[in-house]
This record gives C-alpha cells, sequence and structure tokens, in this order.
DNA sequence: CGGGCTATTGACGTCAGTCAAGCGGGGTGG
DNA sequence: CCACCCCGCTTGACTGACGTCAATAGCCCG
C-alpha cells in the first residue's frame, strides 16, 4: 500500500488523491489514510475544519497556547479515537502527532451531509461531542482541585484503561506532555512517579522510561480520590 | 400568578401540575416555571435527568465535589442559560440556586421527542452541548495554566459580557463559589480584586462587594494573556 | 443592639515551580 | 567500533505563588 509521509503540514487541499486514496465515486464518505511524523502538526488553532481524524496508529495531542508559550493539553488521542471534530468551522486546537502516528480521515463535509439524511450517524456525532464534553468536565475538576500525585495517579488510570494491552502501559508522550496535560511541570510529574514507584504501586521496565508496570491498581486508585 | 418556593429538593414528581403551569394539552413542550430559594439543590449530580432547566430570573451554580469536600464549580447559569440538558441519562453535576432563581422547565423526554422530529431542534441541542463544551475547553486552559491574577481578570471579563447592563457588574455569587470556579481559595480571590482595584481598574460600588464597577476594560483585558 | 455571614487583610506555611547538576540510552560520526 | 553528544528523565536545593489560619470590619436581619 502506497503511503506517503508528511514531512510539513499536510495533507493540503487536493493532496488526498496523491496517494490513490480517495473514494471511488459511490462511496459517500471518502475515507483516506495519511501518516504524519513524530512532531508535525496535524492542524492548528481556528484553521477552518477541513477533515475529521482517527488515529489508526499512533498518538496525537490536542492543546491550546498562551501568547506566552505557556500550553495546556485538553486530550490525548490514541489509536481508534476520533479528533478534529467541529460543529462550528475552526479547530479549537492544535493538534500534533506525538509519534509517528497514521491516521484515516474523513472530508467534514461528507459526513455533515451523510449525518443530514442519517440519523444513526447524527446521532453518533452527537455522542462523540457529549463525550469529549465529559472527559473536558472531569479535567476541570483535576486541574482546579486536585494535588500533584492525584492528577498523575489519575493520568494513569485513564492511560490504563484506554491502551493498556496486559498490564504494561506503554506511554507514546513524555514527561512535558503529561505536565502540560494535568497543569504541572515535568519535574513536579517525575516526582510523582517516583513517589508512586517508592510506594510500590508502578514499576518501570525498559530502557525508555515511558513503560510502566502497574503493581498494584487498587493502591493506585486509592491515590485519586475520584469524587 | 401562583408559584410556589421550593424549601427543599423540587419538584418532585408529579408536582408540576401543582402550580398550574403544565403545557396544554395543545402544545408539544410543557413548559413550567418553577423557583429555588437561595442554596437549594435543582439536581444532585448522577440523578436522572428528568428535566432541562432556563434560568428565568437568579443564578445557578453547577459543581463536582471530591469525597473530601473539595469542590470545583464548572460554570454559572445566568438569565436565559439553560441547563441540565444531559445526553446519557443522568446529570453529571449538582446544580444549586446562588440566589432565588426562577426557571423554566421542560421535560427531557418532551424535549428529545421533539427533536426526534424537528432537525431544527435537534441543532440547536447539539449547537448548546457544543458551547458547553468550548466553555469546558477555555476553562481547562485558564485552571491548568493561568495565574490567579489571569483567572480573576477573565472572570470577570466574562461576567462583564454575560450580565452586565451599564458597566456595573452586579455578581451574584460569593468570594468561595468565584474561588470554587477559578481553583482559587476565597482569600487569593479577594485579594486579586484589591489589587485589580489599586491598579485602577475596577471600583466597588454599594454597601455589598458584589457590585463592581469596570474602570478600564483595556487594562482588564491585558491582565488576562488569552490565548 | 447583637449575632451571623461575608469580605478583607496580615502573618506564616507549604506544595509545586525554578534552576541546575547529573545520569543513561541512542544515534552519529570519526 | 568506540567516543561523544544530545535528549529525556531524575534528583536536589532553593524560591515563590498560593493556601492556611486568624483577626477584624462591615452589612444584614431579627
Amino acid at each position: 500500500m502506497f503511503v506517503r509521509i508528511a514531512t510539513d503540514r499536510s495533507p493540503r487541499p487536493n493532496s488526498l488523491r496523491d496517494f490513490g486514496m480517495t473514494s471511488d465515486p459511490n462511496t459517500i464518505v471518502s475515507l483516506s489514510e495519511f501518516t504524519y511524523r513524530k512532531g508535525t502538526e496535524v492542524y492548528g488553532e481556528k484553521e477552518p475544519a477541513e477533515y475529521v481524524y482517527q488515529v489508526k496508529v499512533g498518538a496525537v495531542r490536542s492543546y491550546k497556547l498562551l501568547t506566552d508559550g505557556r500550553r495546556q493539553i485538553g486530550a490525548f488521542h490514541l489509536p481508534g479515537d476520533i479528533f478534529g471534530l467541529e460543529n462550528g468551522g475552526a479547530h479549537r486546537f492544535t493538534a500534533e502527532a506525538i509519534i509517528d502516528t497514521t491516521v484515516h480521515l474523513i472530508r467534514r463535509q461528507s459526513l455533515e451531509m451523510v449525518a443530514k439524511s442519517d440519523a444513526m450517524v447524527a446521532k453518533n456525532l452527537f455522542g462523540m461531542t457529549t463525550a469529549n464534553l465529559h472527559h473536558a468536565e472531569e479535567h476541570m475538576l483535576l486541574l482546579g482541585r486536585k494535588t500533584s500525585l492525584e492528577r498523575v495517579a489519575a493520568f494513569l488510570l485513564e492511560m490504563d484503561t484506554r491502551l493498556t494491552a496486559a498490564d504494561v502501559i506503554a506511554l507514546p508522550m513524555s514527561r512535558r506532555d503529561i505536565a502540560d496535560y494535568l497543569g504541572l511541570t515535568l519535574e513536579t510529574v517525575s516526582r510523582a512517579l517516583s513517589r508512586l514507584h517508592e510506594f510500590g504501586v508502578l514499576g518501570f521496565i525498559g530502557n525508555t522510561q515511558r513503560q510502566i508496570v502497574l503493581l498494584d491498581r487498587v493502591k493506585l486508585a486509592s491515590f485519586d480520590l475520584q469524587n
């Protein structure tokens, strides 16, 4: 299968046809595939939303920046996740590939056309927006009121349910990404992980520090006070 | 007009008829009115969502609690605002009247029935959910990355656009409510307001401390770094 | 007039941030 | 093949912004 790798911002209008994966005329929704290299931007905040994306392999971060560079990551998008879905016409986050990432992409316009006639599709879109809202609401509680240890514990529990195969969490993102997701600094995240390690809640394996073994999920959960 | 005042949790099922405002048989959506006294709960988190509410007069806070009592207010609902709209079956916040508050209420079920047949209504519901999502996304940035002064400035700017008649902001909520909305303590909010006062950005009028005059909107905006 | 509630202000404490050093793995180039 | 460098992470020492605790003042209401 011929797949082009993005080195800068892609896909650009009319580039879909380039790698021969646009829909045939009988398909209503064009489903294409594209790969973004580690660190490349999928779309920028306030750009018109032309596509909706689904992660096939890889990981994506969605974030907002303040003028002085402070960054808040609103969500991580992992395999299976759909992102870039906007009701208004413009993206409200910048999205970047954390690691090399392959996505399916669908023209927003096609999707809206289908949704207009197919109530089931419309309902699904509504459901996705609702799920995003739920996530944001929980995250406000975390950002506004939880301690650093609670935030990191909550993060690990979230990642555990979202990307674990077996009992090893293979984090695609750096400590800085985690910090910007949790409203902390990378040092504080690192210290919290070390403390959880000392407590016997988790272990590190492999030669990178991004593979985490959960040794005691119950104890880990006790560090996040939930609501 | 006969309107009952809630002293505890209301309305209870079948209580709508009590004050004679349920819809006549020709109206599809039943539109009733109800008043909650200051401090009373409109609904609790995880309760089944039976009604959708619109503030007529007053103000409502929506919040989540951690087990140890830490509170995060997710939104304030002011006259005209619709709240309690859930896609799933249960409320995800507790809602309380901040001051005596009169709401219109609509049975969720009726609303869903109408939405099923009327695409315009469905679109509006989707739009409200999207607006809530936008608000939550902006608030994550505030909670995760802004300083106390920036948060308070952002809060005043939000309230200015949402409830000002003339150039006086008449805040219905206490310093504690503001603090729990901004992820701060009430003392920090008070200090930030004092600083903004010193800077000549705002003044207080009246005998309560909840009436604020914006003297310099431009300068105020410069305290919130926006994105 | 008194009690309770809310807000302000000050003194002090603490948790997370800042700054900096050092470690270790991976990749590159000599 | 090895040496070096770069990058991400950890850890320590110190700082600082915000939280905590407490005193006081003003307002509201009975």
